[in-house]
DNA sequence: GCGCCCGGGATAGAATTTCTATACCGTCAT
DNA sequence: ATGACGGTATAGAAATTCTATCCCGGGCGC
């Protein structure tokens, strides 16, 4: 009885490559590989040969390359909001049920204009053990490091405009003092997974 | 800057392990890793370690592992019609726009009862080229071979039953004669998809 | 009661996929 | 004219996925 041959395509369900889909989706909603890149916390390049190897094995184009971005092809458009929910479906119930996902780490920017000891402030109010698990910082507040994926969201002073991304006026919690305003940036395709509503709690006031 | 370090499990989205899920959702389907295996043209110990690592990931079981197959535990219950709909949601989107996907193969068994030349009949009812490029035909009509995964669907004499799978009686083409009737057998998880729909156009009466 | 079959489990290593690093390209802003 | 930007291509590294093989416990047929 022979088993399937490795390497070439058999019809093994209805889905392509579903990491491709990922990157898609996530390119789908940008507009542009370096973004979607930064949400996903890989390369540009990654991005793109995922893009490059789902246009291949559907056989059309998904968009349309443009010299500063990009656009959905008329394909792209019409599957765009049908990945975009599915996987949306999946991440709430997912939420639903997953209430820690052991391993996950969010990378949290924190502004040194806030505090000049993150991991103190952290500590002071997560209280012992805990919330390390999920959750490490470092002071920066620079938002190219959340567009270049270094880190997963970014807690400083200012309202932005930050077109793109997702930003979040927070009320800071007294151990900010005397800070007490400061906003909360991350990929909208972040905004709401456990890790930064977590970490949303933590750093605002209740 | 620093860019994402691999091997670390970094929050890149609200998504586990797609490949993960996907053979979570057969495997919940099937409550069988062995006939997930088959849908899914690899081997039960591929499923098996998926399923590991995706409850490893998630931090809790999705099955109760029995000595002949699963049951799903209340978690694995909640999530599978939801992943199951997204899935579904997502295949059938790209039903209607990749109207080919070029190189996929539709491994098709066809009873030697039936005919002794499956290429040549084959070749009958597609006309030159066309068809081959998505369909393989063997001569076998071992249900076996579908369950192993061998082979994708089965066109056989007799009605079964065949528990788990998806059998449809078809009035065969006259290129079949002086067989009338047969059964198309395979996966539920490609009974809808199109080289699956397309050979049975193709096998069966207008 | 025993032996065989079955389906899941574990592990080592192979194969494939995914990713990074690097260099390149064309366009755009200065 | 030049530098920055975002996409592209490629080689090779790293990670993931898979196969092959052996093992296990439970169920079933004899």
């Amino acid at each position: 009885m022979q088993l399937p041959v490795r390497g070439i395509a058999v019809v093994s369900h209805r889905l392509p490559p579903l990491n491709a889909l990922r990157a898609f989706e996530a390119a789908g909603r940008h507009l542009s590989f370096k973004r979607a890149a930064g949400e996903l916390s890989v390369t540009p390049g990654a991005v793109s040969q995922q893009i490059r190897h789902l246009e291949q094995v559907l056989g059309f184009p998904l968009f349309q390359r443009l010299p500063r971005g990009l656009l959905l092809t008329g394909h792209g458009e019409a599957l765009l909001p049908v990945i975009g929910e599915a996987f949306e479906r999946v991440s709430a119930a997912l939420e639903e049920v997953a209430t820690a996902m052991p391993g996950r780490i969010l990378r949290l920017g924190i502004s040194p204009r806030l505090t000049r000891d993150p991991e103190g402030l952290l500590a002071a109010l997560v209280g012992p053990g805990g919330a390390e698990a999920f959750i490490r910082v470092q002071p920066t507040d620079d938002v190219g490091d959340l567009l270049s994926g270094a880190i997963n969201a970014v807690l400083r002073p200012g309202r932005g405009p930050y077109p793109g991304l997702q930003a979040e006026a927070l009320d800071l919690h007294p151990a900010f003092a005397p800070h007490r305003r400061a906003t909360l940036v991350t990929w909208p395709g972040l905004a709401q997974c456990r890790e930064v509503r977590r970490a949303r709690a933590l750093l605002g006031q209740a």
